[in-house]
RNA sequence: GGUCGGAUGGCCGAGUGGCUAGGCAGAGGUCUGCAAAACCUCGUACAGCGGUUCGAAUCCGCUUCCGACCUCCA
């Protein structure tokens, strides 16, 4: 594999920087998980997908990757006054369940979703409620470093006493001053003493169904605390790649840096990656403004925004049509076209399986040139900062040699063998290993044979010159969803559309 | 209100100082019995107003509009 020079945007720095791994050819990544108290919806989805367009990238370009990504199970709060509700609990009273029957719900909704989509499984994912120990250790070391106080049976990170030493806001852009000043105050004043503060462990009220015992009696870790322990145990103090949506950034993420220094003396990642939102209408997707729709309902189309339903194929190919900084707008029209670009790149990944290249005759260096031009253009645009559309684009422009080859209006014995099978190589490993896409129609059992013998009547009846019977014919499949292409050798194929 | 980000042709969406992506839709053509598919050709767009520069979508300032975060969300 040729070295590849990788350049990933580092929130932290707000500037694209050259990704180099702590040690060369491994990679430790560690993306934000959901929190399993309910379905995840779209928005949540592009994120995992972004993420494993990324993890897939890096697996391309060979390193050994560690990808853990977190289940959060419990700590979650409503609202974030650490007095709220933890939203598994909640959802269990709801539900009259168990908190461990709602978090296995919807975790196995998640990983059968996630599936669906075809991303990779993490390396590791694991559970909060899993790693309780760890978190109270967490906390004890962030208390013996006088980071954080104890009140209560609660625990408090002192955020003003960390940004004697440290730059607070180093993530997020904001100064100390104005974080105190435009912090709302929220209601029900609570034992922190000041209002940056965040609860590393939170007191259980008797009624609290998630609870375990600890130093400051019984109680649960909170939210920002669970990754700190996990990466710490998985990756070490010190690893490549932070991921996570947007909007974990400023309040998570400098949670999260705030606690791994005070417990460690170490920014947790060198590169902090943020993917952007997902939108409809210019809004942010979310369950509270009631616009967020579930996968089986884009698949399905039973929804008031869907005109009809779309594949997850063409989803995901959607999400890579945007780089993952910015925000995608949900509209109808445009997933259409993308419904209809993603067919085309996916019939030329088929007859690309068919082809072969023909007898290698006198070489058009011009062609060999550029087909050897786009290949590198599919590594350059993803080596700048995964830019899948720019890759999209490099793929677009291969699938028009190999269409133009698999239709013989171009002899491919015009480029050497070298690159007819780099051409091959490059176009199968991005569209289907980096940008993870697959083909969704291959036709199980016996419905080849059949057209097979639809068309062979067909062509005999074109060759009566009996139009009206072999127009007949194409037209009642085109009615039921299959189209015929005839091509300039007389033979005929079939797709679904 | 504070902080940050965005505004690109009918739609989506790359691009960060000159070489002016790509897709969808649209127009024309090649091919075809006719189509379809495929292939070829065609759009000179960068919110507005100033400024810097030989040259700006790209840099700077102001204005307008939109969004995210600051309050649960990937």
């Amino acid at each position: 594999m040729t070295e590849q020079k990788l350049f990933v945007y580092n929130s932290l720095t707000r500037t694209k920087e050259e990704f180099i791994p702590l040690n060369p050819g491994h990679v430790g990544m560690y993306v934000c998980g959901p929190t399993v108290y309910s379905d995840v919806h779209l928005g949540n989805c592009r994120t995992f997908i972004s993420f494993d367009l990324i993890y897939r990238y890096l697996l391309h370009l060979g390193y050994k990757v560690r990808y853990v990504r977190n289940i959060t199970d419990a700590g979650h709060l409503e609202g974030d006054s650490d007095e709220g509700e933890d939203k598994v609990s909640k959802k269990a009273k709801l539900e009259q369940l168990e908190p461990m029957e709602i978090v296995q719900k919807y975790t196995v909704d998640f990983h059968k979703v996630m599936e669906i989509f075809n991303t990779l499984p993490p390396s590791i994912e694991p559970t909060a409620t899993g790693h309780i120990i760890e978190q109270i250790e967490l906390v004890k070391t962030i208390l013996d470093a006088g980071f954080a106080y104890e009140v209560g049976g609660s625990v408090y990170f002192d955020v003003e006493k960390y940004s004697e030493t440290h730059d607070y806001g180093e993530l997020n852009g904001r100064k100390l001053e104005d974080l105190l000043t435009n912090t709302r105050t929220l209601g029900g004043q609570d034992e922190k003493r000041g209002k940056l503060d965040f609860a590393l462990w939170i007191k259980a009220k008797p009624e609290h169904l998630m609870q375990w015992p600890s130093p400051w009696g019984m109680g649960f870790p909170g939210w920002h605390l669970e990754c700190s322990a996990m990466s710490n145990k998985y990756l070490g103090h010190q690893f490549d790649i932070h991921g996570g949506g947007m909007d974990l950034m400023a309040t998570h993420h400098t949670n999260e840096i705030a606690q791994n220094i005070a417990c460690c003396g170490k920014t947790p990642a060198h590169y902090w990656v943020h993917t952007n939102m997902l939108t409809v209408n210019g809004q942010k997707m979310s369950k509270s403004l009631g616009n967020s729709f579930l996968p089986y309902q884009l698949f399905t189309g039973e929804h008031a925004l869907l005109r009809k339903g779309y594949s997850p194929m063409v989803m995901r190919f959607f999400f890579m049509q945007a780089s993952y900084r910015s925000t995608v707008d949900f509209s109808n029209e445009a997933i259409d076209a993308a419904e209809i670009f993603y067919k085309k790149l996916a019939e030329s990944a088929k007859k690309l399986a068919a082809l072969q290249q023909q007898k290698v005759g006198k070489i058009d260096e011009e062609t060999d040139k550029t087909i050897n031009g786009f290949c590198d253009d599919c590594y350059a645009s993803m080596n700048d900062n995964f830019n899948s559309p720019k890759t999209l684009e490099a793929l677009n422009n291969l699938s028009k040699w190999i269409n133009s080859y698999a239709a013989n209006t171009r002899n491919s014995g015009e480029i050497s063998a070298e690159t007819f099978d780099r051409l091959r190589k490059t176009y199968n490993a991005f569209f289907f290993d980096v940008l993870g896409l697959k083909l969704e129609d291959t036709e199980g059992g016996d419905t080849d044979e059949l057209m097979q013998l639809i068309i062979k009547l067909r062509n005999e009846a074109k060759t009566n010159k009996d139009y009206a019977t072999s127009d007949k014919i194409r037209e009642g499949l085109k009615q039921i969803g299959f189209q015929l292409n005839d091509s300039k050798q007389g033979t005929t194929d079939w797709i679904r559309i």
